[in-house]
Formats: structure tokens, C-alpha cells, sequence
DNA sequence: CGACGGCTTGATGGCGCTCAAGGTGCGTGG
DNA sequence: CCACGCACCTTGAGCGCCATCAAGCCGTCG
């Protein structure tokens, strides 16, 4: 596999930085770190990309810089010894690819590019100052943390306590509503690059059965489904069958 | 369900707070807390217990307090409309409830006393004045944030891609490590007072599974498995279950 | 003592895995 | 242009892990 594109430093180029222009710079964490044109200027980025299939970062491998996912869609995945992997989170465009990498030298797992890719990258001290100096930035990321930490909790009441019909709804649920906070959405219909062996590696099934749960769910009319791109038909039906049949999350 | 013993605020309590005797006080949080004397000054905390089964926070609920348990065992868990419920995580004397607390008004899912408890609780917003004005207590916190996310991100593994046994073998050996940092252990005999309906929950078995696997385990000679205590005979093999098996977890 | 919670053990069955064969669409090279 | 390989999906047959239901045991506690 080869190496991940360099997309060269701030230093050896000149031009004002891509984020000037990027669609995602008025939200999240994109906001904060632009928000005070003081901090911008400490601040250095560089850019990069990367192939569908892809290695972006290896786990266990230590890295300086902390990566910001500008476009396209990239997996955190745990490989296992015998080769069955589970992956661990889905990342869109305007997610960190970890939070944990503000604070430690080396992911724990790897990144994985399922799409063409773009990400920038920026130095982990260069950020810590920043947000040691802003507590707007120091918020943001806090904000970031709880919703990677709620996202992992929900994926361990989904593979501990679901069945695969659940699952896979609530995965299509769940996507769906990322998605359609990042583009326009017509008709119900979603770019949905995830392959059925993706969506079983997320949920901790195989792609058979995916498969034969994804043709009934199909059959049923709740959803098309083919190149990469999905249409939810009856969002209704499909959000009873990801939490309501089984009861919603609530207290004891 | 009773509710939460008050130990009175420190406003209430002219003598010392009991985190002056505290055994924990050296380590992790605690250490970074009391580091500065200048800080313990502005941090108001008021102390509180629970007796076991006791729901000590509801899912949902909001909170002004952040908690730091001093003593016992407590679960953090998710609780299903039709009645199973998933134990997301299992939290020992120096842990704080849910570092999510710190930045949110209400902690997503609720918190259960396993045995009798002692807990502090400390404001939000002092803490995170604190904080922003000692570098080294942040760094604590977010270590801590790394810590739950990758307890989180192993838990995922097992749920999505390992079978009952490994789970077993791996919960066992997880626990034993995180005893042993907190207590003297003689003879790989650990206080444990997990249920086997409660390994359960946190595996996403049903009980009559976890006891046929434990009494697999324990004819094999691996475990002595009674009264609220663990002796691992064959830490060895155990060891061998729980990661060599499927192999251990790394790079893709 | 009876009630109760927790553990054990057996019988049965289903959800999802494994193995396998075949279909479809796409890119590549003859 | 078609042949071919390849990745992905589909569908069937069979089976195994683990759930479910049920009965009984044991220790504790009121």
C-alpha cells in the first residue's frame, strides 16, 4: 500500500491556506480554531490526501500532528490477529480523526480511508497552546469528546444488547442524520460509500448476513440501496425498527 | 429506591475534608487536585454515599456536580425499554464517574452503587475554573478522557468480534489489573464483586451463559470463583484465552 | 421456616456464522 | 469489442454458539 500524499506545509507554500475557502470553516471545531485571527497565525497546518483503501495512520505508530478530516470518509479499524477487524468509528468531513491524539503521542488503532480523502494536519503542541489560550477552542473540543464518547456507548448497547435487524437500521438511522447535517439531502437520498462488508465490520457481523438483512429491508420497502448511494423510502418504519421495537435509551 | 445519602458540604463540616486521610489522594485526579494548594482553596466539594443496588444518577438527569468515587464499585449503565440493559463501564475507587460530566449538564445514561460507595462530589463549574488556570490538572482530565475512550474502544472489540469465553477470560484479566493498581493482592485472590448477571451485562451474554463458560473455567483449573472473591490460578493460560487466541490487537 | 436472590444444569431452538456457488458490474488488456 | 479478472453482492444448505425456558440447589435474611 503505498504511502499517504503530501500536500506540502504551510512553509513551502505560499498561497493562503485551503481553510479560507472550505465550506466547513463556519462549524464545529473548524469555527473555534479560526475564530480569533491571533491564534490562526501560531498555528501551523499542512494538508494531505489519500487513496479509497487506503492506511492513513497505523496503530500504535506515533505521530506529532493531530488530523482534521476535510473531505471524504475515513474508518478508525482494530485488526485482530486472525484477520477479523472491527471498526471502531465512522469519520466525515469536519471530524477530528481522534480525539484521543490531542493528548497522546500514538493512536491506538489505525485510520483507514474508505473514499478519496482529504485531511489537514496540525502540530499537537501548536494546538494544546491554543487551547490552553482560548477556552472557546478548549470547549470545542470538549464538545468533540462527549460525542465520540456517546457515539462508542451506543455502539456498545447496539453490539451488546440488539439483534443484526436493529443494528443495521440504526446504523442507516445514524448515518443519515451525520450526513444530512453536512449536505443537502433530496428525496431522502444519501451518498453512502460504506460497502455491506464495512457495515459488518461495524457491527460486529458478516457481510452474508448484512446482505440477507439489507434484501429484506429492501424487499420490505423501507430503502433502496445500490452504487453507493442509499435512499431511505419510509423513515418512519426504519426508525421503529432501530429504536423503537426494542424500547429507546432512557435512565433505570 | 432510596436516594442518595447526603455527607454534608464542606460549608456544614468545619473539620478537615476526608480527602486529607485519603489513601487515594497521591494518585491520578486526586494528586493533580491537591497539587496546588492555592486551587483545593476555590474547589467546593461535598461528599456522599450509596448503598449497593442504589441508583446514584439517573440517565438524563441534570447535574451540577461532577463525582469522584473514593470507595467501591459503581456502573455506568443503559438501561432498554423492554428491560436489558448494557453496563457501559465499570468504575473503581479514584475514578470519576464520567469525565463527560465535567463539560455536560446531564450525564447520557445512569449510575448504579455494585457495592456500599463513597463518593465526592465537586461543582462543575469550579472544576473547570480550576482547569483552565492549572495546566497540569488538565492534563489529568484528559487523560482520563483517554483512559474511558479506550476502555470503550476494547470493550467494542469484544463485543463485535470475540465469543463468549475470550470475553470472559478478557473481563477477568482487565479487572484484575485495574484491583491490583488500587489494592495489595496475595496469591491472585482479588475482591470481586460482580454478579454473574452483571458480567453479563457488561458482555452482552445472558447469566446462564457466563455460568457455563465460568465452570468451564473453573474445572479447568484457571479460576476459584465464590463469595465476592477471584483467586486466578493459571493467570498463564487465562492470559492465553483472552488475547493469544484470536490474536492480540494492532496494527491493519 | 419460608422467601428470595444468585448459581447451576438440562433441553430445545433460533439467530447469525461458515462454506460454497453463482450473479453482476467494472476496469484492464488482448 | 470482447475476454478476463476482480470486487462485491446474493442465495442456499447446514451447523454452532448462545438465548430461552425451566427446574432445582444453596446460602442468606427476615
Amino acid at each position: 500500500m503505498e504511502t499517504v500524499q503530501d500536500g506540502g506545509s504551510l512553509a513551502d507554500q505560499p498561497e493562503p491556506s485551503p481553510c479560507t475557502t472550505c465550506p466547513l470553516r463556519p462549524a464545529g471545531i473548524c469555527k473555534a480554531l479560526f475564530a480569533t485571527s491571533s491564534e490562526i497565525g501560531t498555528l501551523r497546518q499542512s494538508f494531505g490526501g489519500a487513496n479509497p483503501r487506503q492506511l492513513i495512520h497505523a496503530g500504535g505508530e506515533p505521530s506529532r500532528y493531530v488530523y482534521m478530516l476535510c473531505y471524504g470518509w475515513v474508518f478508525r479499524i482494530a485488526q485482530l490477529g486472525d484477520g477479523r477487524r472491527q471498526i471502531l468509528s465512522v469519520l466525515l468531513a469536519g471530524d477530528l480523526f481522534s480525539s484521543r491524539m490531542i493528548f497522546s503521542e500514538s493512536a491506538e488503532y489505525s485510520f483507514q480511508a474508505l473514499t478519496h480523502v482529504r485531511f489537514a494536519r496540525f502540530d499537537r503542541s501548536d494546538l494544546r497552546a491554543a487551547m490552553a489560550a482560548n477556552l472557546e477552542l478548549f470547549d470545542a473540543f470538549a464538545q468533540v469528546c462527549a460525542n465520540e464518547r456517546k457515539a462508542a456507548d451506543e455502539l456498545i448497547i447496539d453490539l451488546g444488547r440488539r439483534n443484526a435487524e436493529e443494528r443495521i437500521a440504526r446504523l442507516i438511522m445514524h448515518l443519515a442524520g451525520r450526513i444530512g447535517e453536512r449536505t443537502v439531502v433530496r428525496d431522502g437520498s444519501y451518498p453512502f460509500p460504506l460497502r455491506q462488508n464495512d457495515m459488518a465490520d461495524i457491527l460486529g457481523l458478516t457481510s452474508v448476513h448484512v446482505s440477507r438483512i439489507i434484501t429484506k429491508f429492501r424487499k420490505a420497502g423501507l430503502i433502496e440501496f445500490s452504487g453507493g448511494n442509499l435512499r431511505i423510502l419510509r423513515p418512519q418504519e426504519l426508525a421503529e425498527l432501530a429504536s423503537l421495537t426494542r424500547g429507546a435509551i432512557g435512565a433505570a
